[in-house]
DNA sequence: CAAGGTCAACATGACCTC
DNA sequence: CGAGGTCATGTTGACCTT
């Protein structure tokens, strides 16, 4: 039994109390709805297949019954039309026109959460390295690195690197469109170090950490560079790893450890200014993990290990925090962009003509 | 181990032999070939596939790998340029461009079996009444017969309107356009009845026999008008249907049935022109009907059963040479189509007017 | 012959009109 | 609001040109 089919507590039932914007989906195949078609809640692709094929006839070809979504829609005609039907689309001329089907708040709240999900998958894969797509047509070839300067220079261009596409994602995730620029870019910075750990565990690897490009450095040399912090990282990745997370899941567990409340006196140091759009929306990210995770296995209860993956995820970020001084204080032996440099507070002297590979 | 596999009695090698129009199969969907392109053996369609897109990336969204064929081709781009590669295709600038990948001609001939295949299923479907697409959508309504008169009136009248679409089919058939039209219309009368039996099997059902538009005649009423010949035609039916026929296999079938040698007297009697031609269709027939039955289903020997299906059937057309003048002695009770006259040789009077609901 | 171009045919879905 | 129309967009594959 899914949480979600509580009626007192869906996201629907809040939007019948008047609070945020009604969207509405798509009954056959989950796209956002705009409206009432033939009598069913639909999108402006179903209600024009509908009209256009509304007596063809289709044959399925495959096995199964074929399961409407989004994505595959255009997949197998012939199951699309049963769903309209089966759902209730008509096309009576105008007399016995059947009563409209009424809209099913859990159904939507469903329909919403899968939306979203995989807006969000889209979104991440497209803007993350190290997705099962790119992973698969990496080279690997191993690094050779003579100090511990060359390895930390590999990591300042990775993370530099990572953050740039995380920010684009940021840029257009759903759910969060009415933060600022401004607040989402205070939150980046306070878990930036988090951010890269969860999004490079695919890098930890048996033979040594694989950077974007498919280059590998070796343990030793891992080790060499973060110490204490890089065993506690890399027993982290692992867990993310076993976790066996969807690129969805990844961005919005991604998005939570983001999300995580912040403490008055960092709210005005940094000078945050929205707080509640803040807790609201680690609420709905929060809700939505859930959701990702009990449908996929309703078995373990999965959602339950988030909270101690974010608290150790923290004690690496914070650690890292202390330990990223030996960049700052050794400056100029390393080539640092300016983002990287925004982002972990080295105010002072960043070549403007320093670029990254 | 498939009959195909002796290269010496391929098609593809009586071809090279100069033996009729050389016709080349696409090695990757299977549909007819206009030559090499870019290495390979291929259509057009695979050719335009592979020029547009043979540097871009598709991900198959199946869990087992698709197997690419002419109808399904469109179905999954990962999978089809897959193939493309697999198979040798390239597209170098000119300067290393790889030799051709040469003519298979084991997978040649099954490629031409099965394109035969599809295309006989294709054709039969669309003039078959007990297609399985047909019989799902067939609403019955048991008949109320008064007498043997009106009982053979609509046996009369599905028989008229199955050899109606038979014609249909035999018009267009692969392998027989050498074949003249007259020739055809010989064959087709000699075995006339065999043929409506064996495309009526599915008519045969526990609660009595199934007319093309869903209407039911009580075994009862069967067996008063048809008798002892009626025993056989349905003991004959339930034969047929154990085979499991695909849609394909019965129009080889009834193929195999119709070009079944003619004795001299009956060449001469008949006026029946082109004898090898008959000899040398029936032989490719009868290798598509083994290829299909072996593909389908390797273990029980399906082709070695056929032989003595055919000469079941040949007894039933006789026996129903004689009982057929039952009708014509009484030709004014009945309204007989003009078709059915010909075939069944009513030669004497069959009203212009009289027509076929 | 085969490589590449062309384009009619078709399906789709965002947007518009009433 | 929603039914219906419109049309830009993209893909396919038969046919043509070189
Ligand atoms: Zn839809
Ligand atoms: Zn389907
Ligand atoms: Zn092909
Ligand atoms: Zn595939």
């Amino acid at each position: 039994m899914l949480p979600l089919n509580n009626v007192t507590n869906t996201v629907e039932s809040s939007k019948q109390l008047g609070i945020g914007k009604v969207v509405r989906y798509c009954v056959i195949c989950g796209d956002k709805s705009s409206g009432f078609h033939y009598g069913v809640l639909s999108c402006e692709a179903c209600k024009g297949f509908f009209r256009r094929g509304h007596n063809s006839e289709f044959k399925c070809k495959y096995m199964t019954p074929c399961v409407i979504t989004m994505e595959n829609r255009n997949d197998c005609k012939a199951c699309r039309l049963k769903k309209c039907r089966e759902v209730g689309m008509n096309k009576q001329p105008q007399s016995l026109q059947p009563a409209k089907v009424p809209i099913d708040p859990i159904q939507q709240d469903k329909l919403e959460f899968e939306w979203i999900s995989q807006q969000i998958r889209r979104l991440y894969s497209s803007n993350y390295d190290y997705s099962s797509d790119r992973m698969r047509l990496m080279t690997i070839k191993d690094l050779q690195l003579e100090n511990n300067t060359k390895t930390l220079q590999h990591f300042i261009n990775e993370i530099n690197s990572d953050i740039t596409s995380f920010v684009l994602f940021l840029k257009s995730v759903p759910l969060l469109d009415d933060m600022t620029p401004e607040d989402k870019s205070i939150l980046m910075k306070r878990h930036a170090f988090s951010i890269y750990v969860v999004r490079s565990a695919p890098a930890y690897t048996e033979n040594g950490f694989l950077c974007m490009n498919g280059g590998r450095i070796a343990w030793q040399k891992f080790y060499d560079v973060y110490g204490e912090l890089g065993i506690k990282m890399n027993a982290f990745a692992t867990e993310i790893r076993e976790m066996n997370f969807t690129e969805s899941e990844i961005g919005v567990f991604v998005m939570l450890i983001m999300l995580q409340p912040i403490p008055v006196e960092d709210v005005v140091q940094t000078g945050f200014q929205n707080v509640s759009l803040l807790t609201e929306t680690h609420t709905r990210f929060s809700k939505i993990l859930n959701y990702q995770l009990t449908t996929r296995d309703p078995e373990n209860r999965l959602f339950d290990k988030i909270q101690g993956l974010i608290e150790e995820v923290n004690t690496i970020n914070n650690l890292h925090k202390q330990s990223i001084k030996l960049i700052e204080t050794n400056i100029t032996s390393f080539s640092v962009p300016p983002l990287f440099a925004d982002v972990f507070g080295f105010l002072d002297a960043v070549l403007d003509d320093q670029t990254v590979e």
